[in-house]
DNA sequence: CGTGCACTTGACAAAAATCAAATTTTGTGG
DNA sequence: CCACAAAATTTGATTTTTGTCAAGTGCACG
C-alpha cells in the first residue's frame, strides 16, 4: 500500500446515504450527500488524497487498521480470503462509500481497487477525535452504517436465493439502483467488476455466471453491449426473477 | 400486535455489544454492557416493558415504524417473505439486541417472538430525540450498529457456503458465540428456534437441514440430548467445517 | 499484431431441492 | 395423567440445478 498523495481537492470528502431519520421517504432510490459544506471543509482538513492503481490492494485483512477511507472515484472490492483459497467478496464499494472505518483494531476484510481508485485517506486516530467533539458528524456516521447495514442485509437476502437467475437479477438491480443513486444515467447497466468478481460476490462459481448472463440474453431479458454494458430488455421478466422484498432504499433495520 | 404492559424494571434497558474502538481487543468474544447505569436509567424513564406469547407477532413488515424494542429475555426473529410465500430469516435478536431501531419510517422486516418474550419497548420520537441530547448514548448507537453490521456480513459469508455442514456448523458456531457473550454455559449449545427457521437462516430446505444435523451426528461431530440441546464432540472436525475467517467479534468494518 | 488472461461452452458428477410418506413431539381437553 | 389431534421432524425416492474440469475463443493490453 504505497499510493501517490496528492494535495487535498476543493470539495472534501462526500459521504452519500439515506438519512433514515428523516420523515417523508417519497424519493425511492434517492440517496443525498449527508455532510454540509462545513463538514466536508473540516473533513478535508485532515484528510489526504490518495491514488491507486487499478488491481491495487489498499489493505490486507487482519492488517493494524490505522486509516479509513471515503471513495472520490472508482471501485473497490472488500472481500476474505477462505482457508481453501477462495474469495468470498463482502461488498462493492463506490463514490460516496467509506470504508476501513474503524480505530485500534484490525482490517476484517481485504480491499482492492478494481478500478483506478481516487480516495480520501484519514488517519483513524485523528478522525476519531474529529467525531467525537462533532455530534453532527457522529450522527451522520449512523445513517451510513444504517445504510451499509440495510445493504449487507439485501446482500444476505440475494445470498439466500437458490437459483442462479434470481442472483443475477437481483445483482444487475442493486448496481442499477446504485447508479440511479449516484444520479447517473440507468440507460445501460455498467459493470466496472468482472465475472469472476460478480461471481464471488452472489456465490456462484464463474461458469454458472457466465451461463446465466447467456441464459438471460437468450430469453429477451437483457441484452449487451460488451461484456460490460448491459441493457434491461424485458423489465417485466427482470422484476419477476429479481423480486426483492427489500425495496430500493427503505428507511429501517429489522 | 397488543402485549401486556407492566411496570418499567428497576436495572433498565440493556445493549450488549463490543466497543469497536476500544483499544486493546484481547477477549474476543466477550461483549459488554455498552450502556452506563445512568444512560440505562434515562431510558427506562421513556420505556415500557412488554410481553409477547411464544409465536406472536411483534410487528409486520411495511407498518409504521414507531416503536423500537430493546430484547429482556426470549429470543425474536426478524424475517422478510417473499412473493412466494418463503419467508427468509435475516437475523435473530437475543436478551442485549435492539430492533425496529428507526423512526418516522417503515419497518423492513416482519418480527416474530420464537419464544415468550419480555422486551423495553421505546416509542421512536421520543428515543430519537433523547438521542440527539445524549452524545454518549448516539456513540453506543454508533457501536451496536457496528456488530450488527459484522453480525451481517458474518451471515452473508455463511450464505455464501456451497456444503450443507458448513453452513450448518458455522451456524452452531454462531449460536455458541453468543451464547458465549452472552455469559451462559458452553457445555451445550440451545437452539431456541425450530428446524425450518434453520432453514429459513442458512437458506436450505427443511428436509437438508434435517439430514445434515442427522449427517454430523452420524459422522460423531455433534451429539444432541434432543433436538434444541446439543454438543461439540468433534471439536476438530466442527472447526474445519465451520471455518469462518471471519472470527468471534472483530474490530473493523470493511 | 501477437500473447495472455478473461470469458464462454460442453460433458459429467455431485449436491441439494422436491414431493411424499412415515414418525415423533407437543399441546389440549377430558 | 391419558388419549388424541395437530404440528414438527425425519426419512426415502427422484429430479433439478449447479459445481467441476477441460477445452475452446476472443478481447485487451502491451
Amino acid at each position: 500500500m504505497t499510493p501517490s498523495v496528492l494535495p487535498t481537492s476543493a470539495l472534501g470528502p462526500a459521504i452519500r446515504g439515506i438519512d433514515p431519520w428523516a420523515s417523508g421517504n417519497s424519493s425511492r432510490g434517492e440517496m443525498k450527500q449527508l455532510l454540509s459544506e462545513a463538514e466536508r471543509t473540516r473533513l478535508a482538513n485532515i484528510a489526504s488524497i490518495v491514488r491507486f492503481a487499478k488491481g491495487a490492494e489498499i489493505y490486507h485483512a487482519d492488517d493494524t487498521a490505522d486509516a479509513a477511507f471515503n471513495v472520490v472515484s472508482g471501485v473497490v472490492k472488500a472481500f476474505r480470503t477462505a482457508s481453501d483459497g477462495s474469495e468470498h467478496i463482502a461488498a462493492f464499494l463506490f463514490p460516496g462509500d467509506v470504508f476501513g472505518l474503524s480505530a485500534e483494531g484490525r482490517y476484517v476484510n481485504s480491499t482492492k481497487a478494481i478500478t483506478s481508485l481516487v480516495a480520501y485517506q484519514f488517519s483513524v486516530s485523528t478522525l476519531r477525535d474529529s467525531l467525537s467533539k462533532d455530534a453532527g458528524l457522529e450522527f451522520h456516521v449512523i445513517c451510513k452504517l444504517f445504510q451499509e447495514l440495510r445493504q449487507t442485509q439485501r446482500h444476505a437476502f440475494l445470498l439466500s436465493q437458490r437459483r442462479a437467475l434470481s442472483k443475477l437479477a437481483m445483482f444487475l438491480q442493486m448496481l442499477e439502483q446504485l447508479q440511479t443513486a449516484r444520479g447517473e444515467s440507468t440507460a445501460e447497466i455498467y459493470l466496472p467488476m468482472g465475472r469472476s468478481e460478480i461471481g464471488e460476490y452472489v456465490a456462484m462459481s464463474l461458469g454458472a455466471v457466465s451461463r446465466g448472463f447467456h441464459i438471460l440474453t437468450r430469453r429477451g431479458v437483457i441484452s449487451s453491449r460488451d461484456r460490460r454494458h448491459l441493457k434491461i430488455v424485458d423489465r417485466t421478466a427482470f422484476e419477476r426473477l429479481a423480486a426483492d422484498p427489500y425495496g430500493p432504499f427503505p428507511t429501517t433495520v429489522q
